[in-house]
DNA sequence: TTTGCGTTTGTAAGCGCTTTCTAATTTGTA
DNA sequence: TACAAATTAGAAAGCGCTTACAAACGCAAA
């Protein structure tokens, strides 16, 4: 008989059967009450510290949790309570550094607040986010957040049916009716095109994201295009190019167009690993960066800072995402007002990528 | 009156009440039941796909279900069920790139199978460890995945108590009792350190990661300290210092010993983040990297092949752990039996970034 | 002491499913 | 055609909690 048994006579109440044979069977909410000798109700209270509950009653329910290693059972709990203490993320990969940073800080704050995070991603496919999105509604999430703001509209019908919050992030729209937390892609990238423009470039290539399904993508294509014909320059069609998120895909876009007879002065890029990829082509051909093609990237990647030379890039504030999100639902479901949408700021991060063209008289 | 409800004239049976006001309200199982005229009974098993039920039902349910909008009650489902479909991993952090792959494959697999992955982490604290563990138990868990076997007792003890399978991965013990999916670290470290010295290294230094509640970074560090020794060399301890894994830090490493009056010739890394900061804080002295001074990486990451001069590292199977931890997890609730144990090989993959150091004979 | 009010505790009714047990139905066989 | 053996459907009992609601208690004022 072991020294747990002998502790624990004959206090298990009428559980008291369902602990005979040895058979190791979590103790319930019940045998917690039967032990410390309270009602189910006093061990609920307690545990779930919202109602007072006497010192001396309190203790000997917390000792008796203690002695039994009683630890609640989450599936029941969300039944009678109506609330799982779970939030959901669908990020389109989670093998990313600049989602994995979010995924960190979201995940670090929904802790803090007693939440889990379920996560799930898409792959940048719309008809698998929602998919998902059915997933972890079913699994009963409390908030769900998502990337960007183009989701197919089964995903807001489901939320709004089952009444749960949710927030989109990656993108800042002052005209959506969803609440947001993030920040401008289109005009961040205007900011980006705009300031190659001003120190003289005059051919610049793109290559950008996926856009298909990617309203990130799309504002930052946008915004670059936008850019340059309002600075009355041409957007050549023969370079843009949209690629997977890949070193590789970078190298490759890059390829083409450095061995082009007269290739563009400048490449942009629709993201950091893109720009990492067309930098590497670049100093394994032997072309000179800034110097024969200038290069930015987007989302300032640590390592942007630190690879020779370094990426001239957007900071994008992903860290600050993912603990915003966070709080937002938090807010939410302790039905605390919240503002709807919150705008983050981006900022230009300009390096040694960049550089006025060679052969060109920079346009003040 | 909604053309939802003017399709729906009176037939919620007994929870009609629930939806009298246009209170959208979820609909449950019981108003499928009652609008296919057929018991919970019968639309659970239609939704469970477990046992047969005649087509002609089927299709009613399945109608209904459709019409409704139903979303099942995940929490209803795992308290009567007892399985919540749902999987914990807890991993040191999310943000960086080893994890995140395992992680992107892990939740792919899961989802596959109907899984969702409920994610935590430790920030290589074992008593964090702890709670989010206890935290993951409590919401239901059907599993659970950790990184690495040194664990507080406490997480052994309530896994077996209740009676939540789980599987360590990151690392490979032919001696541990525990369910294992991993590798050597120790074997790759001693390989890669028997290289260097094969190449006619003789001072080589090691920039580690933390190995405090790091049983992969201790694994490496006495694989390096062992395989010098065992040859006979030194290993000086002012050689050798523990950093968290941030291309900083690795920087702040190797700068102190490449202004050694007598610097090391080789440079070993607890990891490929480590070890691109070496590598920087080399490129940018002008230290000529592997003529003044080898590098090595762990992991394999993509980048580490990219960068000039590429990165000699160790390539880690982190894909296939995500993929064969869910696998072990997946066939033990399926009650398949399954190999408790698995052990992926690393391979040794050689680039730029070492040679045999200058000024040295090569020893054969 | 009695009354009245606020506080603490207990009782018991669900939360929305799954699943066992039983009944009804179908199928196969002699 | 009749009867046993499968097969399919339904009734109802939980799964382990939370939380109204009611009861009991404690204490100050009357």
């Amino acid at each position: 008989m072991s020294a747990t048994e002998s502790d624990t006579p004959a206090t298990f109440g009428e559980n008291s059967k369902r602990l005979q044979k040895d058979a190791e069977i979590a103790p319930r909410l019940e045998d917690v009450a039967a032990r410390a000798g309270v009602s189910t109700a006093t061990v609920s209270r307690v545990l779930n510290q919202r109602v007072s509950v006497k010192e001396a009653l309190r203790n000997r329910v917390l000792k008796a949790v203690e002695e039994l290693g009683y630890v609640p059972h989450g599936a029941a709990r969300a039944l009678a309570s109506r609330r799982t203490r779970t939030i959901g993320a669908i990020v389109p990969t989670i093998d990313n550094a600049i989602f994995s940073t979010s995924l960190q800080t979201l995940q670090d704050r929904l802790s803090r607040f007693g939440y889990m995070l379920l996560l799930a991603s898409s792959d940048y496919n719309l008809e698998r986010e929602q998919k998902e999105s059915h997933a972890l509604i079913e699994k009963g999430i409390d908030g769900l957040i998502l990337v960007g703001e183009t989701h197919l509209p089964g995903i807001y019908g489901m939320l709004g049916k089952m009444h749960v919050p949710y927030v989109n992030i990656w993108i800042y729209n002052e005209s959506s009716p969803h609440p947001c937390v993030g920040f401008d892609n289109y005009g961040a990238a205007v900011h980006l095109a705009e300031y190659l423009v001003d120190i003289g470039h005059r051919k610049i290539a793109m290559v950008a994201g996926i856009n298909e399904g990617n309203d990130r993508a799309v504002g930052r294509s946008a915004g670059v295009r936008d850019a340059l014909t309002r600075r009355g320059l041409a957007f050549h069609e023969g370079f843009y190019e949209e690629r997977q998120y890949t070193i590789d895909e970078g190298r490759k876009a890059a390829s083409a167009w450095l061995s082009h007879p007269s290739p563009p002065t400048a490449i942009m890029c629709g993201n950091d690993i893109l720009a990492l990829g067309v930098l590497f082509e670049c100093l394994n051909r032997g072309i000179d960066v800034p110097g024969d093609v200038s290069i930015t990237g987007f989302d300032g990647l640590d390592l942007a800072g630190h690879v020779r030379p370094a990426l001239t890039t957007v900071h994008i504030p992903s860290a600050e995402m993912g603990v915003l999100a966070a709080d937002y639902l938090i807010a939410r479901l302790a039905n605390r007002t919240v503002a709807e949408k919150t705008r983050l700021s981006t900022s230009l991060v300009i390096r040694g990528s960049t550089a006025p063209p060679r052969h060109t008289q920079q346009v003040s």
